[in-house]
RNA sequence: UCCCCGGUGGUGUAAUCGGCAACACACCAGAUUUUGGUUCUGGCUUUCGAGGUUCGAGUCCUCGCCGGGGAACCA
């Protein structure tokens, strides 16, 4: 990868959960090298949402000094092709990325996934399955009810041994039988409900030809895909989550050559296009696009015609980060990526796309005045000039001109003043029509001492618009593009097919378009900023030498349509929608009564007549809140815990509330019993802070140093010297400590911001590592600010 | 009725594992401007809800609500 070819590679980017798990894996040990990938199936066309990925895994491998493969995941021959191959290795490399080492396939492995899945047969953990398409399905139970064992799951390894083997020999034709995993067929993940690892196809595979009758499945073979390429972080998205227990459990029940990780994140969605195969796929079949690589389509090959640069896609990817939150990202987002992409990137010329002609009436017969424009804006700081020849005859832009303007409008309009970009000043003196009203000529007069269009005596003339000699204009096509679909979120709305919310004005053709001479011999695939109308290339596929064709690749920002846009919109409309903001929409509200146990926790109860009747003596007899004691007879261990805690040392109310709100949320995932502790001694601990030996921050501290590698409490406090300070001399003199350190914050405190109390606080905790009293550290901490 | 994720301004993403809710886009206002562009300045708007723990909760506990995913011999 070319580390100069990003400028992103900074350290102010922002972070985000993927990076973080990187950089704690490599500070752990864990690996000295990170290895991703990219692992597209030669299906189908690479998109924006690919970018994100391919970006991530790339960028990824890039920032820590790793590898990234591209890999193509090729275990269905029914649908793959070598020409998806190559558009990929393309689409991939217009991004700016290069894989390292060879490109590598999935088919490549075949052998090694047939030798593993053997192993599994061995163990006994995978069969042969003869079952039906039908019957499986069936057998696989619905997700509120379990599945059923089939017939075949009880076969002996070696008739499955003899069956699998035979099954790659090609004895048996498509769908006789199956090898599945032998997991769970109970299993609440379906996908754990023996999935299928192999299936019969007696299909030529593009790359591996008739070598092979019998494919692996996903699930299998992208995790051993993954371990034989020593993957180290596989990143796939979100909807890959509830296959993760079953990438675990291949690579667990097995001897793969190395242990990748799985980590999801969301994929990106963007508004007013679509992004699934199927829907693209759709849209060029039914000819709605012109293609694949149709200028409005999201796919990396469309956007490339469209105009759009690698950099601008790379820098939106990092824009929109990387979560887990199912979210659309704005398509505004991407325009402001290309705008400011391009900004520095096209020269600036003019084109005139519906011309209106504009006639000089006092511009000397026959004079041609070439003037030197610049080709870029003061503010782009860029060096270029070219030649823009001006005369009696000019093409403007039909929109440039309003009989009777609006309020602010300051174009052409009768009698007005206006500024030809680079040229002359020019006045509206009469306004020719043709027999049907139509506008068909301005008649103006110039001012001969503002070439180059400054007023020789420092008038002001706020517009300037653009403008093309109309002898010396070149002819061309442009092709306005739009968002592809009228709405933000195809496809979403019952009874309403997404076809029918397309963007009718998505393509809008301009055949008689204007452009300045400068343009001509432009190569395809040349980007301009035509001023004032947005960005264009050059069609690397239409456009040729005297019939050129543009596509606008992004218009420029607005201001003026905006504020058109507002004062069209129907009076007080912006403050109503902003009222209906205020109203505080009610939420019904479920009456959450002190005593509301949760329905599965009495589900418990009602089985479990001695929870039932602990339930009743904590919250009656012990004082423990009702929501605690809810939460504490609501399972076995649980309460068990709590019975052994609370015999002695301390209020039995307050080691519950320990339990339920320090405990539970620091044990996670852990069973109680494998604590490195003893319940008593938890109870001892909350004696400690109970009796005010220790703060109830220090008790924190104290538990977590238990939870990780038990100990007494008492004695773990002494060895840390967590004893609580109680002691006002002591505690002003940290306190002074800490005003001193944070001179800022003091002052901006004692300038009114009390919100800073807090953080004054956390300071003095922090300083006296949690010890310090905490009321009577309020108190003269209050105090301390106070003074002056 | 089950399992797994997720929920922070209009949008996307952060917040030193409990201590000043921030960055960008968008929007609004102003300045600059020979593109109603760019740039600059300022403003707007936020922790799904209810309880609880704590000196202190976006972050921990409980319940609820909402959204996404899950029953292909697809990936």
């Amino acid at each position: 990868m070319d580390p100069s070819q990003d400028k992103s590679a900074d350290a102010s980017r922002p972070s985000h959960f993927i990076r973080e798990m990187i950089e704690a894996d490599l500070a752990a040990g864990r690996h000295v090298q990170i290895v991703t990938r990219f692992p597209p199936e030669p299906n189908g066309w690479l998109h924006i949402g690919h970018a994100k990925a391919i970006c991530l895994n790339f960028g990824l491998a890039q920032e820590f000094g790793g590898s990234c493969h591209l890999r193509f995941d090729d275990t269905n021959p029914e649908k793959e092709e070598q020409s998806y191959v190559e558009a990929i290795e393309r689409d991939v490399q217009w991004l700016g990325w290069q894989w390292t080492g060879p490109v590598r396939y999935a088919s490549d492995y075949f052998e090694f996934m047939y030798e593993y899945a053997v192993g599994l047969v061995k163990a006994g953990k995978a069969y042969v399955d003869g079952s039906s398409v039908e019957e499986i399905r069936k057998g696989r139970g619905t997700v509120y009810e379990p599945g059923t064992p089939s017939a075949d799951r009880d076969r002996p390894i070696a008739e499955n041994l003899e069956l699998f083997a035979r099954m790659r020999k090609g004895e048996f034709p498509d769908g006789t039988c199956v090898l599945r995993a032998k997991i769970d067929m109970a299993h609440p993940n379906m996908l754990m409900r023996d999935p299928l690892l192999y299936r019969i196809r007696h299909a030529h595979h593009y790359r591996t030809g008739d070598d092979w009758c019998i494919y692996p499945m996903y699930d299998f073979a992208h995790c051993l895909e993954d371990a034989y390429e020593g993957i180290t972080h596989s990143l796939c998205s979100l909807e890959f989550e509830n296959n993760r227990p079953l990438y675990d459990w291949v690579l667990d029940n097995g001897a793969p050559p190395s242990r990748p990780r799985q980590t999801e994140f969301a994929r990106l969605k963007l508004g007013y296009t679509v992004m699934s195969k199927r829907n693209l796929l759709r849209l060029v079949k039914e000819g709605h696009v012109d293609g694949w690589d149709d200028p409005r389509m999201p796919t990396l090959a469309g956007m490339r015609r469209r105009g759009v640069t690698p950099e601008a896609i790379r820098a939106f990817c990092e824009l929109v980060g990387v979560a887990k939150t199912d979210s659309l990202v704005d398509v505004g987002k991407l325009e402001y990526c290309i705008r400011d992409d391009l900004n520095t990137r096209a020269e600036r010329r003019m084109g005139v796309l519906h011309p209106l002609k504009l006639t000089i009436t006092d511009w000397p017969a026959g004079k041609v005045d070439v003037l030197d424009a610049p080709s870029w804006p003061d503010d782009v700081g860029k060096p270029g000039t070219r030649k823009v020849p001006f005369d009696g005859e000019l093409l403007v832009e039909r929109d440039d001109f309003d009989e009777h303007p609006k309020k602010g409008w300051h174009r052409l309009a009768p009698g007005r003043e206006v500024r030809l970009r680079y040229g002359y000043l020019v006045t509206v003196q009469e306004v020719v029509k043709d027999a049907s009203g139509e506008v068909v000529e301005l008649r103006c007069t110039h001012d001969p001492a503002s070439r180059g269009g400054n007023a020789p005596d420092g008038r002001r003339v706020p517009g300037t618009i653009h403008w093309v000699s109309a002898a010396h204009a070149l002819s061309a096509t442009v092709r306005l593009y739009d968002r592809l679909f009228a709405v933000e979120r195809p496809g979403t709305t019952e009874g309403v097919d997404q076809l029918d919310e397309l963007n009718p004005e998505s393509l809008v053709e301009v055949s008689g378009a204007r452009l300045e001479p400068s343009l001509k011999g432009a190569q395809p695939g040349t980007r301009v900023q035509l001023e004032r109308l947005g960005f264009f290339v050059f069609d690397v596929k239409h456009s040729r030498a005297g019939a050129p064709v543009l596509n606008r690749i992004v218009t420029l920002h607005d201001g003026w349509a905006k504020k058109v846009a507002a004062m069209h919109a129907p009076a007080g409309a912006a403050q109503a929608a902003a009222k209906d903001d205020v109203v505080p929409a009610p939420m019904p509200q479920p009456a959450a009564s002190d005593k509301a146990p949760s329905h599965a926790r009495d589900e418990v109860r009602a089985s479990d007549a001695e929870l039932a009747k602990r339930f009743a003596r904590y919250r009656d007899a012990l004082g423990v809140s009702a929501a605690d004691a809810d939460v504490l007879s609501g399972e076995r261990a649980l309460s068990d815990f709590f019975e052994a805690a609370r015999d002695a040392h301390a209020e039995p109310s307050v080691v519950g509330r320990w339990i339920v709100n320090e405990l539970l949320g620091r044990v996670g995932e852990r069973a109680l019993d494998d604590l490195p502790f003893e319940p008593a001694a938890f109870a001892r601990l909350v004696a400690l802070v109970e009796r005010g030996t220790i703060t109830a921050a220090a008790g924190k501290d104290v538990l977590a140093v238990m939870v990780a590698e038990g100990g007494e409490p008492s004695q773990i406090v002494s060895s840390r010297g967590l004893q609580q300070v109680s002691d006002t001399d002591a505690l002003q003199e940290s306190v002074r400590d800490v005003l001193a350190a944070h001179p800022d914050e003091l002052a901006r405190y004692r300038g009114g911001e009390q919100k800073l109390f807090a953080f004054f606080m956390g300071q003095l905790m922090k300083a006296t590592r949690g010890k310090a009293d905490p009321k009577l550290s309020q108190v003269v901490l209050r105090e301390a600010l106070k003074e002056r």
